[in-house]
Formats: structure tokens, C-alpha cells, sequence
RNA sequence: GCCUGGGUGGCGGAAUGGCAGACGCAUCGGACUUAAAAUCCGAUGGCUUAACGGCCGUAAGGGUUCGACUCCCUUCCCAGGCACCA
């Protein structure tokens, strides 16, 4: 053993070792106590940072963890390896986006060796690659046939910046969630997947998540949105004119039909379809078709961040309140969202604050259909409008009825006369997939002109990308100006066909790829049902926050689907999830502090912190940082005392090393321990105690890191002498080992290394965790807090589990107690039996 | 605006009703050294005291309790999510 702490050497030997015994080889056929454990895999980018490995260290300080409880883990990892960013620098550079991602992979790859963590390799799977999203397609194909894909023409999110469009979880404050480039509405015809055909389910079954964060089921619940209400038809007026409507009534959804006798007047989305057909010829044309021209215009942005003044002009038709049978004038206005609801609102300035704004700034009439349980609201002095429930007022025959029961029967009233129902609105929509761009798997379809949108036949997949590409984005795939490509013929009829030149959204890749890891290599079929049954759901999952709702969501949706499709028999995919803080790092240019990442110009390569300390180091560090669920910020200094700690760890065992190898290998004997020594065997079954309940709870590394520092503090504090007694000896080795024993999931070299100098086999994977030996916790006499009138006053020691009576005794009997306070005096005492004696006296 | 988290030394943080500040960073003092680095030892919330000690202190204010960083109420600030969603 050598007196320097050879970080790099031992680090390559042992993951050397780990590779050639297939330590994270999973066995498939077992899964009895089988633990998968998933980290998202990364996008491969030029190269990771310190920032990604959070990641990754938690995961495989979680593996193994796990391993060394005796648990079948399985940890795979693969590549999101499709993507703009790559497609982006072939435009620059004129390389291949194949050719960079490949190459970033092995980068990564290296470094996520360097890190030594370890993956089950065999079932890598790469996103870009023909194998992986020949079954992308096939899934999409699948979906297809459900109806679950789908075309249409919608008003889409498009990035001017990527030019493509984008979902709508992909709209971050009304910007590219990717290039922050605002989003502008476009009429375009796309694919879709109905993900709100799952809505409901993919809120009821958030109940089943229970380990996932509540602020991430919060934010999907938020994110999904839903609304109980009614959907009511008003009647349409007919026009002055003495045409005829092809609609009959408008209809809208609410969820305060108990306002309804406070309706004064409907209003219009500007993308209303029948919008203009309700206008034309009518003196109101010109006006609302300018209106309508100048609402579409502006962007989502430009709408959010206008909200308050709002705009509209009437239309110059009527409609009839199916309750109140009172005609009200139907007006067009831009605060009203065509994709939610009917795209329609009932308006009631008095219990609506946007209902009251337009009515304020156009002179429509208010009017009082809810009272406040003071009964107190006038309209001459009301201020704003009041949006709580209440009593219903002036409603007809539903008058004087709390909102809730006025609701519900006034909905039914809806149902009886046939102009309305019940009816539940969700904010999520559907989720746009068709991407404009090259860098991505192509959307196995084709259009022919006697047959229409046609499936490529499954035995046909995959559709290849070509490789001679034009990149240049136009708006257009660039697939679109590939005639190899988009030349082609009719699966169902042979004549010649175009094939769909858009490409899938990258989250489609990422929605299924935790199912491949099982059959990675299986040419015959996307997903083999058996062996995911056995494996999922995913029993540790650990990402970022920032996919909360963008992939966790699409991730469930998938499964779901592929639930009702029979490809797997679980409808949940990750029943533990933890998401970590972001890495942060001041900007040498302002002093902020940003997430680290490659624009702002604040990364930390691991390469040169790991050349210089080594990976363990880096891995405590990282641990170290902070509570993981937080983000935290990366500190040069910081990561020299986790650097120390390993130093030191080293150096003491060397400096012992004799010592302790001719100790004799025995357990130490609790009844012939001498105080300090009992101390130390207590402080190590202490410290065990509290790791696991770091580990196994709610991964609390920091403290886990904490507590074997302290361990070794207390080791360093006992001069250990060749001549020690053998009592001594066996305690001090037994320290020794815990530390390496509870130490070697998050730093593993080290522990590896040292637990061969101390005399074991190779392999600390196959040793098992510890265990707290309550006899050695126990201890003979406790230290008590003494408190005057709730007041530290100092602490006594006493036997442990010292009755009430002894404890209030010996408490009087302290001297900084005996000398203010006689046992008269007491009015009370509080005793927390080997804690704490308060003693109450009047004051 | 609504919904979630948070606010503790110079800094990252620990303690979830019972000795606030574990562990680490930084700083200061000392040892070793010709010197420096590295390493080791010690100090380190504020005020006060010659000292023992005492008082104050967990965003601010109030409350519950023998006892509150921890529970409750009010206010302020920060972060995240949603947002003309009817």
C-alpha cells in the first residue's frame, strides 16, 4: 500500500474489474427481488458536466445500494439521440448530425466510465439508430390504427427560431422551450396524438403514484386542468336579413351556471368557425372580420402578456338565455380561447372578473344574479365583480339557492328541456408530434391520391432516413426535398405516392425507450409484454424537475396506451420517482447564478476535476453538495474537502496498516470494551443507522456524507499503537470497515481498494450492507437536559431509563438547580425520559 | 391573480416539538518547514463579562405549549408551476 492516495491508478483498476466480472450484468430470467433502477437518459450533446452527473452519481449510488442489499438491479442506459441541437450544427458545419451524435456518445460514454458508473451495456439503446426507431414507428403505427394518431388542421405553436412547431408542454411563458424564440400561431395541418382521450386517466391514476414528489403530480394536475361545468346551447336569433343559419344556437361551456340569470351577453373567439359565416352580409362584417384579422395577428405571447385590456366588438346578431328566454347581443372578443371549452363564454360581469372589465369598457349591462352571505352587495357600489359562491338572487325559479345546489339543478334543468348537460373541460390538449426537420424518426405514412393517408406496411419499416440531405430549415421538412425519398408508391393501390416528410417530436422517442432496455436486441418485436410485466413499473426513476410535465407526462400517456393495446399489462411506468436539483454556477460575466450549461459559459468538465482528484472525489462532492432534491451551487472550493476526506481516509488506514493486519480478525466483545472503546464501536453502529436511513428513505446523501465523516473523525481522535490491546484493535478495525462498507456506494474505487488492503476479497458489491447491532447503540448512562421554566440550564447524566421520580430527584440535586430551587417550589415537572427534565416554578 | 415550495452564522447546509448551527467551505491563530505548498492542532452567530457565566438570536409580528427553527394566524421577501381556461 502506498503512502499517497493513487486515485488514478486504483480508479481504472476497479473499473476495469467491474467490467470484466459484469457486476451490473442484470439476470432478466430473476426477478424476485428485482430493483430497476432508471436514470433519463441524456441527449448527447457535445459533453457532460458536473452538472449531468448528479444524475447519474445519485443513480448508481443508488444501484448500488441496492446490490449490496442483496436486490437483482438492473441499470441501463441509452441515448435520446435524435434532436434539433445536432441538426443545428450540420447546418454550421456541414457534418452529419449521425456522425456528431456518434461521436458524442463515445465521449459520453467515456466520461460516464470515468465517473464509474456502471451500466448493464448490453442493452444500450440509441434513439437514432434504424433498430430503436424502426419500433417508434411501429409504435406510431399502432396508434394509428387506434385512432390514437392522428391529422388534423389546428392553429399549432411555431418556433421561427427551430422552424418547426411545437407541442404545447414545448411552450415555456410563451417561447420555444428549447430556443426561447417566441411562439407564433400558425393554421397547419399536423399529426397528433390524443393524449386527451387519457386525460382523466392520467389524473386519477396520479393517486397511485405514491412515490412520486407531490409538487410533480401538483404540476401534471395543474397541467391537465380539469373543469366540472355545464355545455349550454343559446339559441340563435335569427338574422335580420331572413337568411338562414346553418348552426341553430351557440353553444358554450360554464362552470357558474348558477350565474346564468346575470348572463348579459355571449362572446366569440376570434377563431370561432362559424364566426364569419354568423356576419356575412351583415353591417357588422367589415368590422369583425378586421377585428378577427388583427386578434389572430398577435402572438400567444403578445396575449398573455397583454392580459387585462381586453377587446371585442359586437356582432350584430342576438342570442336567446335558454333560462331566462331574454335576447343578448353576441360579440367577438380576444379574451376568449377557442381551444378551451366551446370557445364560446356566457358573459356575467357581476361574478366575472373579464365578463366585468369588457362590459365596463364596452357599456354592456350588469346585472346581480349571486349574493354574499351578508346579503351586502349593491351594484352602484360594488368595485369589481364578486366571483365567490353564494346565494342565487332574481333567478327565476332557482332563486335564493346556495351556488353549489343552484348548479346542480339548474344543470339538470338544462337536461330536462334539452338545451344543455353536465360536462367536464380539461386545459390539456392534444399533443402535437410532427416535427419539420431531418434530425428525427419519419413518420411511417404516405399520401396517395386515390387512397388518402395511408399506413406504411409494418414489414416495410423501418423508413429510412436518407442520408445526402439538403438541411437547411425552410419551414419544410427537409425530407420534403429528398425525391429518393419522398417519391414512392401506394402500399394499399402501387401508384406512386408522397410520403409524409415530417419526422416525430423527439419525446415520442423518449415515451417508450425504459421498455426497449428489456429486449434491446430483439428484431421481431418493439416490446417483449412478458419480461416488462416482470420488470416494470420502474421501481427507482431519477431525472430532472424540468421534465415534470413534457416527458413524465408523455411517458404515462404511452404507457396507457400501450396498456389498452395489450402490449403491457401495467398502466403505470415509474412507481419511484426522484427528481434532483439543477447544478448551478456563477457566471464569470455578470456573477449570476445560472444552470450550468454551455451558453452561459458556466460549465465544470468532469475530465479535468476527475484528472485532478479523482472520480471519487467527484462523486462525494456532488453528493455532498446539498440536499439533492435541491439545486445547488457548484463550488471550486467545496470540492476540496471531500477530496481531504478521502486523503485522509487513506492515509489513516495506511498509517495503521500494520497494525491493524496483525489485529486478530474477531468481532469485538461488548461486555470487555473499555469506555472508549465502547464509544467508538457505538459511534460506528451509530453512524450505520444513520446512512441507511439516509439511503433507503429519502436519499439524503449530504447527510449520509456528513455522518461518515464524522465516524472517521472519531476513528482520528484514537492514536491507535502497535501495542495496543486487541480489544482496541478489533474495534478500530471494525470503524474502519464501516466506513468503507457504508462509503463504497458513493465513492466505489476507494472503497474497493481499501477493502482489499484490510484484509478481504475483492468484490465489496457482494458484501452486504450492514447492519445496526441494537446491544451496541444501547448505552448505560445519558446525558439529560435540565431546563428552568423552559430555559436550558445545563445537563446531568443519569442510568438510562431512569424513572420520573429519579430523574425530578436527581435533577434538584444539580447544583445549579439546588442553589435557586427547593422542591417546594415546583409547581411542575416535565421529564422526557432519557431527554430532558424541565422544571416548572413560579416565576 | 391562483396553486406549491422556501427564508437558519461570512457561505453550502444540519436539527421537524425537547441542548439551534452537525458536517463541510472560508477566515483567523498556532505547529511542522530555510521558506512556501501540503498536512496537523485550535478558534470562529451577536452582544456582554477579568473570568465562571449571562442576555439576545432560525424573514417580521402575534398565538398555542412547561418548552417552538419545528405547530397555528397575519405580513413581507425569494423560487417554481399555472394563468383572459369561462
Amino acid at each position: 500500500m502506498q503512502e499517497q492516495y493513487p486515485f488514478a491508478e486504483i480508479e481504472s483498476k476497479w473499473q476495469a474489474y467491474w467490467r470484466a466480472q459484469g457486476q451490473f450484468k442484470a439476470d432478466l430470467s430473476k426477478t424476485d427481488r428485482k430493483f430497476y433502477c432508471l436514470m433519463m437518459f441524456p441527449y448527447p450533446s457535445a459533453a457532460l458536466h458536473v452538472g449531468h452527473g448528479r444524475n447519474y452519481i445519485i443513480g448508481d449510488a443508488v444501484a448500488r445500494y441496492k446490490k449490496m442489499r442483496g436486490y437483482n438491479v438492473l441499470t441501463p442506459m441509452g441515448w435520446d439521440a435524435f434532436g434539433l441541437p445536432a441538426e443545428n450544427a450540420a447546418i454550421q458545419t456541414g457534418t452529419h448530425p449521425r456522425l456528431t451524435t456518434l461521436a458524442n456518445i463515445a465521449t459520453m460514454k467515456r466520461q460516464l466510465d470515468a465517473w464509474g458508473c456502471c451500466y448493464d451495456w448490453d442493452c444500450e439503446v440509441t434513439a437514432c439508430l434504424p433498430d430503436y426507431y424502426r419500433w417508434t414507428q411501429w409504435l406510431f403505427l399502432q396508434f394509428f390504427k387506434r385512432g390514437l394518431a392522428y391529422k388534423a388542421l389546428a392553429p399549432v405553436n411555431w418556433c421561427p427560431g427551430c422552424a418547426a412547431v411545437l407541442a404545447n408542454e414545448q411552450v415555456i411563458d410563451g417561447g420555444c422551450w428549447r430556443c426561447e424564440s417566441p411562439v407564433q400561431e400558425k393554421r397547419l395541418e399536423q399529426w397528433f396524438f390524443k393524449i386527451t382521450a387519457y386525460a382523466q386517466r392520467l389524473l386519477d391514476d396520479l393517486a397511485k403514484l405514491k412515490g412520486w414528489p407531490e409538487r410533480v403530480k401538483l404540476m401534471q394536475q395543474n397541467w391537465i386542468g380539469r373543469s366540472e361545468g355545464a355545455l349550454l346551447e343559446f339559441p340563435l336569433v335569427p338574422r335580420p336579413d331572413g337568411r338562414c343559419d346553418s348552426a341553430k344556437s351557440v353553444g358554450c361551456f360554464t362552470t357558474r351556471v348558477d350565474t346564468i340569470y346575470g348572463c348579459t351577453y355571449m362572446v366569440l373567439a376570434p377563431e370561432y368557425p362559424d364566426l364569419p359565416e354568423l356576419v356575412r352580409g351583415l353591417p357588422q362584417e367589415t368590422p369583425v372580420r378586421q377585428f378577427i384579422a388583427q386578434a389572430i395577428k398577435i402572438t400567444a405571447a403578445e396575449r398573455a402578456g397583454d392580459a387585462g385590456e381586453k377587446n371585442g366588438v359586437f356582432t350584430g346578431r342576438l342570442v336567446i338565455n335558454p333560462y331566462t328566454g331574454e335576447k343578448i347581443p353576441l360579440w367577438v372578443g380576444d379574451y376568449v380561447v377557442m381551444s378551451y371549452g366551446a370557445g364560446a363564454v356566457m358573459a356575467v360581469p357581476a361574478h366575472d372578473t373579464r365578463d366585468w372589465a369588457f362590459a365596463r369598457k364596452y357599456g354592456l349591462p350588469i346585472r346581480l344574479s349571486i349574493q354574499n352571505p351578508e346579503k351586502t352587495l349593491r351594484l352602484e357600489t360594488m368595485a369589481q365583480a364578486y366571483v365567490e359562491d353564494g346565494l342565487t338572487v332574481d333567478s327565476g325559479a332557482f332563486t335564493d339557492l346556495p351556488s353549489a345546489e343552484a348548479r346542480a339543478r339548474m344543470t339538470a334543468y338544462a337536461v330536462e328541456k334539452r338545451f344543455g348537460r353536465a360536462f367536464v373541460a380539461y386545459r390539456l390538449r392534444d399533443w402535437l408530434i410532427s416535427r419539420q426537420r431531418y434530425w428525427g424518426a419519419p413518420i411511417p405514412i404516405v399520401y396517395c391520391q386515390a387512397c388518402g393517408i395511408v399506413p406504411v406496411k409494418e414489414k416495410d419499416l423501418p423508413v429510412l432516413l436518407p442520408e445526402d440531405v439538403e438541411f437547411k430549415p425552410t419551414g419544410e421538412s427537409p425530407l420534403a426535398r429528398c425525391p429518393d425519398f419522398i417519391n414512392t408508391s401506394c402500399p394499399t393501390c402501387g401508384r406512386s405516392a408522397r410520403r409524409e416528410s415530417d419526422t416525430m417530436d423527439t419525446f415520442v422517442d423518449s415515451s417508450w425507450y425504459f421498455l426497449r432496455y428489456l429486449s434491446a436486441c430483439d428484431e421481431r418485436q418493439a416490446i417483449q409484454t412478458e419480461l416488462c410485466n416482470r420488470w416494470l413499473p420502474v421501481d427507482q426513476y431519477i431525472g430532472g424537475i424540468e421534465h415534470a410535465i413534457l416527458h413524465l407526462m408523455y411517458a404515462r400517456f404511452f404507457t396507457k396506451a400501450l396498456y389498452d393495446l395489450g402490449l403491457v399489462g401495467f398502466d403505470e411506468p415509474f412507481a419511484n420517482l426522484f427528481t434532483q436539483g439543477m447544478i448551478c454556477k456563477r457566471s464569470a460575466k455578470d456573477g449570476q447564478l445560472y444552470k450550468m450549461s454551455k451558453s452561459k459559459g458556466n460549465v465544470v468538465s468532469p475530465d479535468e476535476l476527475i484528472r485532478k482528484y479523482g472520480a471519487d472525489t467527484v462523486r462525494l462532492y456532488t453528493l455532498f453538495i446539498g440536499p439533492p432534491e435541491k439545486d445547488a451551487e457548484w463550488s471550486d472550493q467545496g470540492i476540496e474537502g471531500a477530496a481531504r476526506f478521502l486523503k485522509r481516509l487513506w492515509r489513516f488506514i495506511y498509517a495503521h496498516h500494520a497494525v491493524l493486519a496483525a489485529a486478530k480478525p474477531v468481532r469485538p466483545e461488548l461486555a470487555t470494551l473499555n469506555a472508549r472503546e465502547r464509544e467508538l464501536y457505538r459511534k460506528a453502529h451509530e453512524t450505520i443507522q444513520a446512512v441507511t436511513g439516509d439511503l433507503e428513505g429519502a436519499f439524503h446523501f449530504n447527510t449520509a456524507v456528513a455522518r461518515i465523516m464524522e465516524l472517521l473523525n472519531a476513528v482520528e481522535a484514537i492514536q491507535l499503537a502497535a501495542g495496543a490491546r486487541d480489544q482496541e484493535k478489533a474495534v478500530m478495525r471494525f470503524a474502519l470497515e464501516t466506513i468503507v462498507l457504508l462509503l463504497s456506494p458513493l465513492a466505489p474505487h476507494i472503497a474497493e481498494e481499501l477493502w482489499v488492503e484490510l484484509g478481504h476479497a475483492p468484490g465489496i458489491l457482494q458484501v452486504a450492507w450492514p447492519t445496526a447491532d441494537p446491544a451496541a447503540l444501547a448505552r448505560d448512562q445519558v446525558e439529560i437536559a435540565l431546563q428552568l421554566n423552559g430555559k436550558f440550564r445545563g445537563t446531568m447524566m443519569a442510568p438510562s431509563g431512569s424513572d420520573r421520580q429519579a430523574l425530578e430527584d436527581l435533577a434538584l440535586a444539580q447544583p445549579q438547580i439546588a442553589k435557586t430551587v427547593k422542591r417546594e417550589q415546583v409547581l411542575k415537572f416535565v421529564v422526557v425520559p432519557n431527554r430532558l427534565v424541565n422544571i416548572v416554578v413560579k416565576s
